[in-house]
This record gives structure tokens, C-alpha cells and sequence, in this order.
DNA sequence: GCTCGCCTTGACAAGGTTGTCATGCCTTTA
DNA sequence: TAAAGGCATGACAACCTTGTCAAGGCGAGC
């Protein structure tokens, strides 16, 4: 119980009214250095610390940002916060998590968290930053939010996303520089956003060095292992099978590797695999997986960025927004055309 | 903005004082019924949701709990992230995340936090789970707190765990039902509490089998792929080699799956394979891992609920604790032997 | 030397809820 | 019938900080 040092007792020690000790922890200008000083000193004296709750009940700050999310890997999700949570860390602020069932009505799940909680922002993952309905209510509540990788609409809000469709054009690129001509494509769930633009930049790349793109050498995925595999099962299956596979998501990837592996097709002698994402089971496959990494703290760390320097509340403007580099991680599962 | 509605309009809606609402509001005793009902009918029709805030300021309960990590995989974390949030949401709490750097001062990190947010309780997961400085702090601050599979000083505090050791000793039995009498172990990091009884539950199981524990057939590891895939090259790559493997955890299980992949030896019906933990990977090879999960989520949820009840301030007695079953998930990497 | 205006500071209210204590009514007991 | 006690409710203070506004001090310009 070494708490309980109020603002009062600053205040006395530092001989000066609680209006300039909240003046110098607020770093509001008009305090005298020396003055400053005095204060500064009374608080590392007493190891005060603002109580969080009062200074929300009575300012307009809540010192809490929320990360939505519903359902994405928990790879993603942790490094969301982490990113977050670094930056927030540095203007005092910390993370609530609040994870939605997109099963259920989500909006009505937002509402009372907003409500009872007043967050001074949120960060939205994908596929929640898509729901109209919980955008509706952020606004209709006047949070400000943040989207990561939106899909849909996007000048409706700030948001920070990576150039999926240049990644994908340069992983494409990669495989043609490894004497590939034959590349096979499988794509995403047909809802994500980055489906799309991952197979965009697939078909610029093939389209941009002479080579055809295949409609038979293109499959639909779904994002999820066995998909991969499905996928992996057809297009291994025929006769003129590609000598290299990129598959939108690394755990499809995963799938065509168990494929090759059933088929006795070495990785990357017989055949070229690659995914993209980085998640943690690139790394454990053998051989290890050539992706796509995705700066998700980055990404994390900058939508949390615009939240706290209040960069989304412009109006009549185009939302602000922040565009990431990826990083191509070129691994063993994919070598020269053999 | 939408908000702004305070118990005073509800109180004036039902025509009670603020304090009756506040009464039904925290389910206190004292209240006629019908008032209860009039005051519960006005809350609903103004959408009114008392300012956590302000609730907090006044009272004693901040209607937080804190998730504090260092550094275990994204999956546990997420687990126990919903598994504290749904028991959390039922009482109207939220949870807040506190990832913590445990290469820097840990225990300078957390108080803090503590003093600024003062949260109703904090789940810890391993590692930090037992960092003595830690527990220290939180003590010193008088902030109730519930530790996720302790490894050193049960005693010290409430918490929740699962039987390793059973566990361990079902596995092997399995094994041992599948007619396999040499089963090679690999043993998890020396300084983490479940690697011993894991082990323990191993040599349990054996023994009382009847067959002996080869010491050549017993690698020590560190939890990680490489350190179980090395741990395989030297189990398998002798001539009396087992015909099952028990990795203490599934990222060494996936390890020596990729030796024995390698090896061209057939899993499982040269080699079966055991994990423990079911991670995601665990379903993300082929053939898919038997392997033991652990039932993060519920075990999340038991802590929340310590906390949420009071369970943790009992004096003079041992602390409480909730041990959960865990469940053998029995797939594709064991067979009969060969 | 005086006025004006900026810088610095403080007194006080406000923010929305819970805790304490007092009050009045109704029921039980002697 | 009177006293005692329990139940239902309300008035008001308290929680700790920030926002508003007023006031004092001091230097610059005339």
C-alpha cells in the first residue's frame, strides 16, 4: 500500500498551488524553470504518480487506447500490441484489448465498451477494421480510430497498410529471377482485400516479363492450410505441373510444402515454394519458407502514432494515413529452376 | 458523442436519488423491488452506462484486470487473453496488457503501472510468473494477483495449473499402448518447472510399465526446434534407435519430425512422434502431431475468476488454487509400432 | 512615471460515481 | 401500546485531477 500520494502533497512539498504541479506534469508552457524544477523534484521525492482515473473524470484524456480484433492469428495479434504498446508507453498511455465475436452483433459489442470506457482511440486489425457497423459507432461516439490494413473504403478513416501488391510483384519477380516461367498462384480468401491486390501484383510481374499467366495454374485458397494443400493436391496433380508455387499466406504455403513432401518433390530442387506473411511456422518447416514480412509493430506502433499526435481528427482533408515497407525474406524453399 | 447521459438522469427518470441507483446499479442489498425495476427500466431507456472512471475515483474497484507477459508464444498469449476476457466481461471488467521487457529491470516496469492504473488484480504467465521481484512488487502494493503454471513457491500465491505430470505419464502410456517399449525423451529448457515434471511423468510411466529408461535414449533440449531437431539427429542416428519419440514440447516435436523427414523414416510407422502443448504447428505438419493440450483458455478464465471473487485475499491458509485437466489429442504422428 | 499587456500563479468549481451517515417508516417484541 | 430494530431511501462529502478565470508581478513603450 506505498500508494496514496496525491497531487496535494507535491503541492505542499514543492511550496507551490496543485494548478502548477498539474501544469508541469501536463508540460503545459508558463512555469517558471526554477519553479518547474522545484516540482519535478517533489515528485521524484514522493515517487508520485497521477491517478489515472481522476485525471480522466476530470480532463478530456483517458490515457487508454483500444486494439480491436476478431480472430486473425495470434501472431498478428501480439505484435500489434507490442507495437502499440511501445509506443504508447511513451506518452503514458496504455492498451485495452478488447477481442470481438464476429459471430455476434459486433457493433453492439463496441458500444458499451466505448460507452462506459471512454478510450481516447483504437486501432483496428483486419477484418474488423472492415465492419461498416463498428465504424458507425466509433463515429457516431466520436472515438477516433485507427485502421491496419484496411481493405474497403479507405478514405473514410486514417489507417497504416503495407504495399501488398508490390511485395507480391517482387516475390514474383524473385521466382523469374531464379529462371521460372511456370509459376503457379494460389490465391486468398476472396474477402480479404489482400487477396486481391497480393494476385494483382502477381499478374503485373508475370505480365511485365513476357511470361503468361496461366488460368490453370491459378487456384482459389482460403488462407488456411488445408486450402493450401487442396490447392497444392491440383496443381501437382497434372502433368505440366508449375516448377514454382507462391501462395498468398504462408500457412497455404505450409499446405503445398506437406504436398511436395507426400509427391517425394524436393524443395526447392524440384520445386520453388513461397508464402508470405513471416509467421512463426516459416521457420519451422523444412526447408524454411521464402516470404513475405509484413512490419506489423511498425505498423502497430504507427497507427498508435497517429492516434496520440491526434494526426486523424483533420477535417475536409483525405484522413491521414501511413504506407510501410515489407521486407522479401528469402529463405531455402525456393532456388534456381531445375 | 452520443455519451453523457449520468446517473442523475437516471435518477430523475425514476424518480429515486442518485445513491438508489447506484444501489441497483451494484446489485446492493436495500432496495424494494419495484424500485429496482423502475430504476433497471430507466437505465435501459436512456442507454445509460455508469463512467468507468468516475466509478473508479470514488470507489475502491477499477474494474481492470492486468495480463502481464514477457515473451511466451503469441498463442498462449492470445489464449489467455480470451479466456480472462470472457470470464472478465461477465462482471463488466476489462483487461489491459502489459507486455513486459525482461531483459531490462522488470519489477522497475511494473511499479509504475501500478501506481498510475491501480488495476483490481493482474494474471501473471510464465516466465514472469516467477520473477520473485515481481511478486514482490505487486505485494508491496497490495495488488492481488493470480500466477498461470508457477513453477517455483506454489505457496506463495493463488493460482492455476494443470497436471503436468499426468499428462506426461498418459502420453507415454499411449505410446507404450501402441506396443512401443523404447521411447526415446527429449527434455524441455532445465529451468523451466515443467520440464522436470514432464520428465517425471515419463520415468513414471515406464517404470511402471515395466520397461527401463535408457539413458542414451534421453537428450536433454532447450523447447526449441533446433534444440529438439539436434536432439533427434543424435537419437535417430544411432543403430538402436527408439521406435517412438516424446518431445516435451511440440516445437522439438516439429524438430524431429524434420530429422526424421530427412532420414526418409516414416512417421509413424518407422517413428512416432509425440509433442506437448498443441500449437498451432502441432496441425501445420504432416502427418499431424499427437500431442497434449493444455486448456489455456479455461485456465485464463479460473484466474480471472479468483480474482473476480476475492478467492486470492485469503489470510492464514494456503492460497487458492484450480488445477484443470488437460486433454491427450491423439493424431496422425503415433502408430502402432512397425 | 504611468499604462498596457504578457507571464506566472492560485482559488475554486467541475467531473460522475461511491461511501457514510442520518432519516423516516414499518414490523416485531415485550 | 410503547419501545426496539430492520429496511428503504436520501443528503452530502469524498475521491483526485483538470479547466476556468481572476489576480499579482514585472518589463516595455510612451
Amino acid at each position: 500500500m506505498s500508494s496514496k500520494v496525491t497531487i496535494h502533497e507535491v503541492a505542499r512539498l514543492s511550496g507551490v498551488s496543485i494548478k502548477t504541479v498539474s501544469r508541469v506534469l501536463n508540460r503545459e508552457p508558463n512555469v517558471k524553470n526554477d519553479t518547474r524544477t522545484r516540482v519535478q523534484e517533489a515528485v521524484a521525492a514522493l515517487n508520485y504518480r497521477p491517478n489515472i482515473s481522476a485525471r480522466s473524470l476530470a480532463g478530456s484524456k483517458a490515457y487508454l487506447i483500444g486494439v480491436f480484433f476478431d480472430n486473425p492469428s495470434p501472431a498478428y495479434v501480439t505484435d500489434v500490441q507490442l507495437g502499440a504498446i511501445a509506443r504508447c508507453r511513451e506518452e503514458g498511455y496504455h492498451l485495452i484489448v478488447e477481442p470481438l465475436d464476429s459471430e455476434g452483433d459486433v457493433a453492439a459489442q463496441v458500444e458499451p465498451m466505448l460507452h462506459t470506457l471512454r478510450m481516447d482511440g483504437v486501432i483496428l486489425t483486419p477484418p474488423v477494421c472492415d465492419n461498416v457497423a463498428v465504424l458507425d459507432v466509433l463515429e457516431a461516439e466520436g472515438v477516433p480510430y485507427v485502421r491496419l490494413s484496411p481493405d474497403q473504403d479507405q478514405d473514410r478513416s486514417a489507417h497504416v497498410r503495407m504495399d501488398d501488391v508490390r511485395a507480391a510483384y517482387e516475390m514474383t519477380a524473385h521466382l523469374i529471377g531464379l529462371g521460372h516461367t511456370d509459376i503457379g498462384f494460389i490465391k486468398g480468401h476472396p474477402e480479404h482485400g489482400a487477396s486481391h491486390l497480393r494476385y494483382e501484383g502477381y499478374v503485373a510481374a508475370m505480365k511485365e516479363h513476357g511470361h503468361a499467366v496461366r488460368e490453370d495454374h491459378v487456384e482459389q485458397g482460403w488462407f488456411s492450410f488445408r486450402s493450401g494443400f487442396e490447392a497444392a493436391e491440383r496443381l501437382l496433380g497434372r502433368p505440366d505441373r508449375p516448377t514454382a508455387i507462391f501462395a498468398s499466406n504462408d500457412d497455404m504455403a505450409l499446405g503445398v510444402m506437406a504436398v511436395a513432401n507426400r509427391l517425394r518433390l524436393e524443395v526447392p530442387q524440384s520445386l520453388s515454394v513461397a508464402g508470405f506473411d513471416d509467421t512463426p511456422g516459416a521457420k519451422v518447416v523444412w526447408p524454411q519458407l521464402t516470404t513475405v514480412r509484413q512490419p506489423i509493430q511498425a505498423m502497430a506502433a504507427a497507427a498508435a502514432d497517429l492516434l496520440l499526435t491526434g494526426a486523424t481528427r483533420a477535417e475536409g482533408e483525405a484522413p491521414p494515413s501511413r504506407l510501410l515497407d515489407f521486407e522479401l525474406v528469402v529463405r531455402e524453399s525456393t532456388g534456381p529452376v531445375g
